[in-house]
DNA sequence: ATGATATTGATAATTCATTATCACAAAATT
DNA sequence: AATTTTGTGATAATGAATTATCAATATCAT
């Protein structure tokens, strides 16, 4: 289980702390190709399925595509911008939770996800 | 483009309006089974498009699996049991959405999923 | 009831995301 | 530096969900 450094593996690690927002295979992708261009998708795969397993990421699902972020962050939600279909992490929470439970249900956890545009995309009207 | 009345059509129409709650493809099948044990998936992919284009019902993504429910119920959330696997609505709202919302993001609309355990699963302890 | 045509069920085909394979390259160990 | 072993890239294979195909059947207008 010895794991190597390679020059794959770190630019994937930096690509989420300069990003700081959760990413998709693909996003994943195209940016550690900026550093390393022939970085193939198969290490991209393996690389994150890796990195779960250290516990450095983990999997959720935004806007219907699964998409990795860093573990540690701790309870948030998250943004998603229509134009550029990027996700974000938004800190905080919303009151008012627990009115929402039915009778005779029990809440273990809940997921919000905010959809409308980014900043990026609201100033520069291009998107990104 | 008439569109013909057959038993499998309505069938999957009262099965919508018996559940009231949102249904996966596989929810719909067995359940329409119910009354046309023949009742083929292709048609009950065919008939969901269908209902869709027409108005009567959408799609939504619930946990991990694509759902189906009536387009006509106005603004509501969801609420998943992780026994059953089953998805409810759940009429109201939370406060404080515009609290989180960073500077210059334009917020358009909102998701919110409750997980926990519904009533039936959690008095029978077996689920459903 | 009859004919025209939309619908159905079974299943093959497609799509898309993810994983497996394998020869070669790169790290770690010596 | 040589050896061992893991990681990589290209691509084939897989799996799951959905769609297309087509002969047989059911519906609707006449």
């Amino acid at each position: 289980m010895s794991r190597r450094s390679t020059k794959q593996r770190e630019s994937i690690r930096s690509v989420f702390e300069r990003e700081g927002r959760p990413l998709s295979t693909g996003e994943i992708h195209e940016l550690a190709r900026e550093c390393i261009p022939g970085l193939g998708i198969a290490t991209v795969y393996r690389t994150v399925k890796s990195l779960i397993e250290e516990g450095w990421l983990v999997s959720i699902r935004v806007a219907g595509t699964t998409r990795y972020e860093r573990a540690n962050i701790g309870h948030h939600h998250h943004f998603h911008c229509g134009e550029c279909d990027r996700t974000f992490d938004i800190p905080g929470c919303v009151e008012g939770l627990n009115k929402l439970v039915p009778d005779h249900f029990r809440l273990i956890s809940h997921e919000l996800t905010l959809v409308g545009v980014c900043a990026s995309c609201t100033t520069s009207a291009s998107g990104i």
